[in-house]
Order: structure tokens, then C-alpha cells, then sequence
DNA sequence: GCCGTTTTCGGCCCGACTGTTTTCAGTCG
């Protein structure tokens, strides 16, 4: 099993521990220990050999035996025993909104109800009204979560969730019992998918504000109406909830509601473990005494840690980082100089170069790196040799009259299935940089696709990896390929590898941060846009980047122009 | 099941809201 299959493995026995009803600590054990093989640099198979693993936080003997049979023996007895114990529809019943383990156990021995249909089934005979705990309420509203189970997946891109958020959050900024007002929760973590909105206010008055949110544009159901918290569905299936609170407590519960939860958990304890002091939503407390926090940035210090911007706060080695100063300085928007994987109406933009590059000089960039597609990618229009040359021509007689743009002359060649490249070297070596990208025979092993991307990387033309996995987030998985691989022959090659800022891709994944970082790989934040106007997304990519622990140095394209053509020169001279 | 400049055993974050209940369990974040 490889990493992810590994911690699907480990996710999937702590939900069935807690359907079994077992130690809640024990549970959440497996639970962090997923996320904590998820978030591990390296080969899996290696730190299991050699022991490594061990030393990873909320990895012990027992989760490590466990881990070690997953690696050599493709298996997991663990896992098998937990299948004959707890029957595997209970895990898909959990996923309804408000039905949790204890009630999936409950149905499950008391109704016989092993599956999601069945549920629904069971609801539509009313045998849930007389289930002692359970209610005609319940019964309706059960049926209520299955019915949107089956509409929506549950998560949200970060750009469709975004706009909700924003329209919802001026709703309530509208208010005039509202002070101040911020979208918290995984939004503000910049988390490449998202369940829910959670937005906080402060407010004089809590109950207008709440009335103006769940009687917003668009909301189809309210699930919950509190003196402080509720929670609306909208029509686009999309949750949200909003918290009120007084100015006073607002700093300590824009921290609490940013989360994430594991990050909460870990400044909680160490709130009280070391400094003895309760940390909540209301703020941090010595006793009954309040310590007073102006903001997020005194509440962390109160706690003697240096600030931790939203997107770090995952307890994936913030906190340790906090203490000994030792926190990225994260990239920021203006870091950006340029955009570098950009189409046009030449291959399957819906922009002409005209157009993208008035766009790329409104945004102020730099550099432009228009890259069509390749031959080989008909069903993108891909450009062929005598289209290149002709664009070539385009590109030199619009440079000559812009003024601090500068359009660089790119391709997003196909990686073809045996890891050439789609044009030959007389037609490359025309280009001032090549994104390299794998569009087609996605179903290659893990063995395969590796080698198939590492030739392409190793071509001397190859400036820059594209989107590294093919994931769409959502829709398809990423093909199967060791990425810690390709990490490592872009470190050794100097090729630059692309978080592609699209937000049905943000591939690179953010958890391989800190591993290019580590590497010294650079990472060229790209748009991949089809039109100008999508040069918008760069702010996802951002994030993203952000998330992953990347400062400005880490990025190919927060480069100044002489100094991204050296890079792009350097890595063509050195073969 | 994990973890330890308090601990190798005994802890493990904290509160809002709902629904089914007469005081609270379950769920969520």
C-alpha cells in the first residue's frame, strides 16, 4: 500500500473504532496518525524500513506495527478484523449532517440497518419516530441529510465556496449591530476544498444579525437558530455557520474558529500544561481572570509563540516552529512578478494574445509565459510547428511596442506515453521555456508513469513540471506517480515544478510544501489560464503556496525577469 | 493508542445547539 492508501487505511479504523463504540482517545489516535503519514516527507516504505516513522509525532509502537504490515504485506489484519466486526455502511451513514457513530451504532442493532438505502428506507416507514432517542424530527431530518448527500458530494471548491462567503459575509457586515465581521474556519486555512462557511462577527446585538443571515439570498434551509451560532444550507448546497460574539471576545474567537480543530487542541493543551490557563472562544483565562489580547497576534504571544498566519494552522510543526522562531516569512500576493502558463484563442484560450497580455499589464506583471498547447493535444487545438513559428512572429512584433511587459515564448507540451516530448529539439530550442505536462494514458502503474515524467524532466528543454498529478479536485484522482520522485530529479535537474493555481487543481498539493522547500526545488505558482480573466486565480495559488510553507525564494516566478531567463538558461546550458 | 523539563501511568480541549428528554446525550466544529 502507498502512503495515501495507508492513511485511508488508518482513517477508515478510526471511524470503525468509533462506530465500535471504542475509547474516543483511541480513536482520535488513528485519526492523527492518518494525517500525520499524509503530511510525512519521504518514501513511506523507506521510513518503515529504517524506523524513522517512530519518531513521527502520534506515531507509536502499535500504529506502527500496523503501518509496517500495510507496506510489505498489501494488507491490513487490523482493518480486516474491524470489517467482520462493524459492518462497513455504517461508515457512509456518519457522512449525513447531525448522525454521528452513536446513532449509526443504534439503528444498526436495533433496526438491523446496515446501508445508506436502507436508512432512507427504514425513514420512509417511520420506524425511526418510535427508536427510543430518535423522533419525528430526527426521522425528517435524516431523510433531509440523505436527500442532500445524494445532491452534493458535501465539499466545495475554494472558489465557488468563496464567492457564498463573501456575499453571506456582507450580508452580515451590513448589519448595524455588527462591529466587525471575517470568514474563519478552513476558508481563512486556505484549505483546497471546504465542507462549510463559518463566518464571525462581533456585535452589539446579536438577534438582527442572525435574522439578516438566515433570511439571506439564497439560503434554503436553516438548520439551527441560536443566541449566538447558526447554521443555514444554501441553495448551492453549500453550509455555513455564524458565530456573533462581543468585541472583547471577537480576537480569541477569530483564533478558535480558524481552527483547525487539531491546532486548537494542541494550543489549548499547551495553554494549559504550561501557563495554566483555559483557552476558549471567550478568550484565555488564568482562573477567572481574563489576559487581555487586542488580537490574534498578542493571544500567541501571551502563549509565547511568534504569530502563526491562518494558513500554517494544521499542528503540522507550527506550533514547535512558533517557539523557536522558526516560522516561514510566507510568500505574499506582491511577491508575484509574473505569470508563466497562460493560452490563448491559438490553442483553447478564449482570449487572444492581444488580450491576455493588456491583462497581464493591468495586473502589472512583468512577464507573460503564453504556452498553447502542443501538437499532440488536437482536442485542445494544439498548436503545430508552423502555428509555433507563426505566434513566434506575433509575440516579437507586440514586444517591441509594450513597455515594462515582457511575453515570453513558451508551450505546454504533452508528455507523450513514452516520455518524449511533442515537438523536436529544432522546435524547442525556440522556445524561452517548456512546461512539460502528462493530458493523456493517465492509467499507467505507479512504476510506469514515474519513469514516463522523469525522462520528460530530464530533456533538456524542460523548464518547468505542469500540474504534477492531473488531480481534479472533486472530480478525478491524480494518476499514480512517486512525487517524492519527481521532487527529487527537479531538485537534481533544476526544473521547476508548477503548483498550478486553477482552483479544480492547486497541484502541487500543499503538503508537499515544505518537501520542495526542504529540496530546494523551485515552484512556479501558475494560472493555467484560458482566458485573462482567470488570471484571477493566482490568489488560490497564493494561498496554497502560503499553506505550504513557501517564501518568496521558493518561487520561480517571484523572480524578477533577468533573473527567471537565467534560471530558464542555466537549466538548458547545464546539458 | 499516544505521550512525558510535572508523568512510563493517567491523563488526553471546550462549548453551542438540537431533540428528546425532565436533566442530558449526541453531534459538530
Amino acid at each position: 500500500m502507498n502512503k495515501k492508501e495507508v492513511a485511508e487505511a488508518l482513517e477508515e479504523i478510526g471511524l470503525l473504532l468509533e462506530l465500535a463504540g471504542e475509547n474516543p482517545f483511541k480513536t482520535r489516535a488513528y485519526g492523527s496518525a492518518a494525517r500525520a503519514i499524509e503530511r510525512s516527507a519521504g518514501d513511506l516504505k523507506g521510513l518503515v524500513e529504517t524506523g524513522e516513522l517512530l519518531k513521527v509525532k502520534g506515531i507509536g509502537d502499535s500504529i506502527f506495527a500496523k503501518i509496517k504490515q500495510m507496506v510489505e504485506q498489501d494488507k491490513s489484519s487490523y482493518l480486516e478484523e474491524l470489517h467482520a466486526k462493524v459492518h462497513r455502511g455504517l461508515v457512509e451513514m456518519i457522512r449525513i449532517p447531525g448522525f454521528g457513530p452513536k446513532r449509526a451504532r443504534a439503528v444498526h442493532e436495533k433496526l438491523g440497518i446496515n446501508s445508506l438505502g436502507e436508512l432512507e428506507y427504514a425513514c420512509r416507514e417511520n420506524r425511526l419516530v418510535k427508536l427510543e432517542g430518535f423522533g419525528q424530527k430526527s426521522q425528517d431530518k435524516i431523510l433531509a441529510g440523505i436527500q442532500f448527500l445524494k445532491r452534493h458530494q458535501g465539499r466545495f471548491l475554494i472558489s465557488d465556496a468563496l464567492s457564498d462567503a463573501e456575499r453571506l459575509l456582507a450580508v452580515v457586515q451590513g448589519c448595524k449591530e455588527t462591529i466587525r465581521a471575517c470568514v474563519a474556519g478552513s476558508l481563512r486555512r486556505c484549505k483546497e476544498t471546504v465542507k462549510d462557511v463559518d463566518i464571525l462577527a462581533a456585535v452589539r446585538e446579536s438577534g438582527p444579525v442572525m435574522d439578516a443571515f438566515t433570511k439571506a439570498k439564497g439560503v434554503e434551509t436553516v438548520a439551527a437558530k441560536g443566541d449566538t451560532k447558526s447554521s443555514i444550507v444554501l441553495s448551492s448546497g453549500l453550509a455555513s455557520d455564524l458565530r456573533t460574539v462581543s468585541e472583547k471576545e471577537y480576537p480569541y474567537a477569530l483564533a478558535h474558529f480558524t481552527g483547525s480543530a487539531e491546532h486548537n487542541i494542541a494550543m489549548r493543551a499547551r495553554a494549559q500544561q504550561k501557563f495554566g490557563y483555559k483557552l476558549n472562544e471567550y478568550g484565555l483565562f488564568k482562573g477567572d481572570k481574563l489576559i487581555d489580547a487586542k488580537d490574534e497576534k498578542e493571544i500567541f504571544k501571551k502563549l509565547d509563540l511568534a504569530y502563526i498566519e491562518p494558513e500554517l494552522r494544521e499542528n503540522a510543526g507550527e506550533i514547535e516552529a512558533a517557539e523557536k522562531g522558526k516560522l516561514p516569512n510566507l510568500l505574499r500576493m506582491e511577491d508575484i512578478k509574473g505569470v508563466l502558463h497562460v493560452h490563448t484563442t491559438a490553442s483553447d484560450g478564449s482570449d487572444s494574445l492581444d488580450e491576455v497580455a493588456k491583462a497581464a499589464e493591468e495586473a502589472g506583471y512583468l512577464y507573460l509565459g503564453v504556452t498553447d498547447h502542443s501538437k499532440t493535444a488536437v482536442y485542445a487545438g494544439g498548436l503545430k510547428e508552423q502555428d509555433v513559428l507563426e505566434q513566434h512572429r506575433a509575440i516579437d512584433n507586440l514586444n517591441k511596442k509594450l513597455k515594462k511587459l515582457r511575453i515570453l515564448k513558451g508551450t505546454e507540451s504533452d508528455i507523450l506515453p513514452d516520455g518524449s516530448l511533442d515537438f523536436p529539439d529544432k522546435v524547442l530550442e525556440r522556445f524561452d521555456f517548456v512546461v512539460v505536462s502528462v493530458h493523456s494514458s493517465f492509467n499507467l502503474s505507479r512504476a510506469e508513469m514515474t519513469k514516463r515524467i522523469v525522462k520528460a524532466m530530464k530533456n533538456p528543454y524542460t523548464s518547468i513540471l505542469g500540474h504534477p498529478t492531473g488531480r481534479l479536485l472533486l472530480a478525478r484522482e491524480g494518476y499514480d506517480v512517486d512525487l517524492d520522485e519527481l521532487l527529487k530529479v527537479a531538485a537534481g535537474e533544476g526544473v521547476a515544478v508548477e503548483l498550478n493555481a486553477d482552483p479544480h487543481r492547486l497541484d502541487l498539493d500543499w503538503r508537499y510544501g515544505k518537501r520542495a522547500h526542504d529540496l530546494g526545488v523551485k515552484v512556479a505558482i501558475d494560472p493555467d489560464a484560458h482566458s485573462a480573466e482567470a488570471f484571477s486565480v493566482m490568489r488560490y495559488g497564493v494561498g496554497i503556496a502560503r499553506k505550504g510553507w513557501l517564501e518568496a525564494g521558493d518561487v520561480l516566478n517571484a523572480l524578477e525577469t533577468e533573473a527567471l531567463l537565467r534560471f530558464f538558461q542555466k537549466r538548458r546550458s547545464s546539458k
